[in-house]
DNA sequence: CCTTGAATGCTAATATTTTAGCATTTATCC
DNA sequence: GGATAAATGCTAAAATATTAGCATTCAAGG
């Protein structure tokens, strides 16, 4: 299971039953900033990263973007259209050339009722997500800028699965993500630059 | 299932599994403000509210307080201790009297094993809890000051199964859970009390 | 009903953040 | 290598939030 991040699904599954999901499920390719599925909308259904990242957002009306993260190989997504019956709550687009397995609702209560280890696989990625989603709101109330931005960073890197320390992220998008304006990023970005935490490129940044 | 929140585990159970976890789990009584584990410690395994409400926050060294969430009756709690084998992640305690059905690891294994349901109905609690999450994290960095504060009183009345619409906490507990002081607090409960949308109280805040 | 501690209300100085604009740098495509 | 669009850098005024202090109101217990 190499480059899987160690809290993905895939990475809790045995061979066994990924060859039987496989089998069961679609698989759909995308090119680099395919649009996969829009907030509100989408089929219902489990979606597996086989290869590649994508990631979530919503598009504004006003043309505006806000990113809330980035899903890596290994990693599932669309839980909520399964287990709450809720519409899509992200625009989720494909951050490279990324593959799909797609498993219908039938297809995932089949499986799960066979498997007890696909539930509790599931289970252990969610309790994962659910700790680092409070982990964030933690930050977003309590921590300094500074925190904050290495922090996501940091979560970036490991939900995301990227191999390197280097991050294809704008400062606008961090801004976005963390809820502050593009100059207090800028000003927080350079101060932790001049610490040697980081280090600014165009269009990236690098976590040392 | 009177009084439940229907996204708490024990209203997505059947009598039959129920019966089979009390017999299984242990149970323990807490009078109202009694701690019930540290963060960073406890003994591992599953609680769930049967009745009563538990609060979850930090106490700080410097004898400060950070509310994290309080969940009502019927809510369980600790997955992270069964799926992740993480310590506690807050310090919780009995929010008023409170009685908790304790399932050792050992004891959800076996039951989880037998009855696929309980795994399903955890998927949907543990879902519904990331998503809840999720969206506060999204109101964190989003939303106005008055959107914040009504949103969170709603997910205290949801999560914490309170009958009415009046909450017991204070504006300091409030200021902490959203990151802001009590001057910036006071404010804007002021201007939603202008507006008709809540009533306050002496430790108390109404929505209407 | 009086006392006491806790919670809220209020204020002004200080600090931080945003806004809006333009300048500069960077990568890409011809 | 020149043109272009995108991203970052920079600035100062305006808006917003925090801090720290004290005044006031409230609830509970004697």
């Amino acid at each position: 299971m190499l480059g899987f991040s160690d809290t993905a699904l895939m990475s809790l599954l045995s061979g066994a039953i990924v060859e039987e999901m496989t089998s069961a499920g679609h698989l759909r390719q995308f090119e680099k900033g395919q649009l996969i599925h829009s907030r509100g909308g989408g089929r219902p259904g489990l979606s597996i990263i086989l290869s590649g990242r994508v990631r979530f957002g919503i598009y504004h009306e006003n043309g505006g973007y806000t990113q809330a993260s980035i899903l890596g190989t290994g990693h599932c997504f669309g839980e909520a259209t399964l287990f709450m019956g809720a519409p899509r709550a992200y625009d989720a687009e494909s951050f490279g050339a990324t593959r799909l397995l797609e498993l219908p609702p039938q297809s995932m209560t089949n499986l799960m009722q066979r498997h007890p280890e696909l539930s509790e696989a599931l289970l252990r990625t969610l309790t994962h997500r659910l700790y680092a989603a409070l982990d964030m709101a933690d930050d977003l109330r309590g921590a300094s800028k500074e925190e904050r931005i290495e922090k996501h960073l940091r979560r970036l890197i490991q939900m995301g699965g990227f191999e390197t320390n280097t991050l294809p992220i704008r400062q606008t998008d961090l801004a976005f993500a963390l809820g502050l304006s593009r100059v207090s990023i800028g000003k927080a970005l350079d101060s932790l630059q001049k610490n040697g935490l980081i280090r600014l490129g165009y269009g990236e940044i690098e976590l040392l």
